[in-house]
DNA sequence: ATTGTTTCTGACGAAGCGTCAGAAATAAGG
DNA sequence: CCTTATTTCTGACGCTTCGTCAGAAACAAT
């Protein structure tokens, strides 16, 4: 894999710092915060230089995305690993979802930005099916899961209900909670003071209306999850502790 | 209330047919398809005109956005008055929020920009109170229902949950789903059919866990979903249909 | 008819996007 | 080591959009 010249080096570590760079102005400013401009000055190369590495302005927020959505990747990968009944797994996956958002809000911005300016006509299709393929293997984990639990006996889904549909509201609960989370300040103001708990408690109370075994009364899983929390994402959950 | 000279009363109208095309420009192109240069030029008025209006173009999404919540709003309190027990009225909002999503998708579309592109800033104080103040009233009347619902005994919730929690619940389901329905042509892929339907099974078993009677395995919601949607939203629904 | 006020206009400066001919650096060949 | 070919880099350029503002035009009051 060392077959790069000190030149292809140079152009990758650069690359790197485009986009790191080009996350924070994103996160300062919005879409508008980001510019192509701005990129070059602060690097101090020219813009024609930033423009060899990405055609445009949008094909940097899709990288950028694809970033984030790999970073999820894994952790809900180390998270379907946890060893333990269907329904401690998908709490795992659970935590994973939070601890992610929690850490990365940076991250988590660009999704949200993804979803609203419309960039996709003047992207690739290359960048745009790889963006697909990690939604699809994140909500195949997900649906892996809820499968397991159905194979295992914990879960039995009513009929005209496949397990994609129950990863589809996992999915919304957690996207549309922590978008509000994220972009509404007022929140406590409306009576909730602790809105990643509300999420929590909304979800687990979905899988218990699913009578996903062991339910909620019958299982502490505000313990589980500061147990996953501690023993699978160790580092985040520190990270997380100390700001 | 008629004491308007022609003058006033033109400028009215006028301003009404700029958030109109903006409205349109917004949706065709998002954020950056809405042009103070193009509203101008469509409309035949000088720039100068349409920033009499609008300091800014963000005041303009703003103030889409206040219409759009107002139009919701409406929605809300007419399913509010509902007569039924609890889980039906509270079912009557569902039937509203998607209602209205699928009606004006549009509108919905601004209140996801809103949520992303960070337009805050440049503002004024008055109009984001405004917007806050309609989101309070939509949560109000929600958990008002939940409210009632616990008054009546059709519910009870646990140690620690308050009705405001539940309602969020809801309302980030609602959105969370929606705004990836809007933004994700691959969901047939995922093997998610129908996500309307699954969004209102999700959603009903959620109150199912919440044990809020009657629970959807003694009462048929489908059907009723149906009676609502050509009771109480007759207009509405008939125009869904017809499209 | 004259004066004062409101409303409208479009040229202007500033800033950003993406392009491209030519300069500079690097690699290859003798 | 010098020449030539190739790659990489540069920044001026054209274009679009934002928001401003001095002056023109329309309107109202006297």
């Amino acid at each position: 894999m060392e077959n790069l010249t000190r030149k292809q080096r140079e152009i990758k570590e650069r690359e790197d710092r485009i986009l790191d760079l080009a996350r924070r102005m994103l996160a300062e400013g919005g879409y508008l915060g980001l510019s192509m401009d701005g990129i070059a000055e602060q690097l101090e190369y020219s813009k024609g230089t930033i423009y060899n590495h990405f055609p445009c302005k949008e094909e940097i927020i899709i990288s950028l995305a694809v970033e984030t959505m790999d970073r999820r990747l894994g952790m809900f990968q180390r998270a379907a690993e946890f060893v333990g009944r269907s329904r401690e797994r998908i709490s795992a996956i659970g935590v994973a979802a939070e601890l992610f958002v929690r850490l990365y809000p940076h991250h988590f911005f660009v999704e949200q930005i993804i979803r609203s300016a419309s960039i996709w006509e003047k992207t690739t299709e290359k960048r745009r099916s790889l963006m697909q393929s990690c939604e699809h293997r994140c909500m195949g984990i997900v649906s892996g899961i809820i499968r397991d639990g159905i194979g295992q006996g914990d879960l039995k889904l009513p009929d005209g209900i496949v397990p994609e549909d129950v990863a589809f509201g996992l999915w919304s609960q957690c996207f549309g909670a922590y978008s509000i989370i994220a972009t509404s300040d007022s929140l406590p103001q409306l009576g909730i003071s602790d809105p990643f708990v509300a999420v929590r408690r909304n979800i687990s109370t979905m899988l218990d209306g699913y009578a996903w075994q062991q339910l909620s009364s019958d299982y502490d899983y505000q313990q589980l999850f500061e147990r996953i929390s501690s023993e699978v994402f160790a580092d985040e959950y520190q990270t997380l502790q100390s700001v």
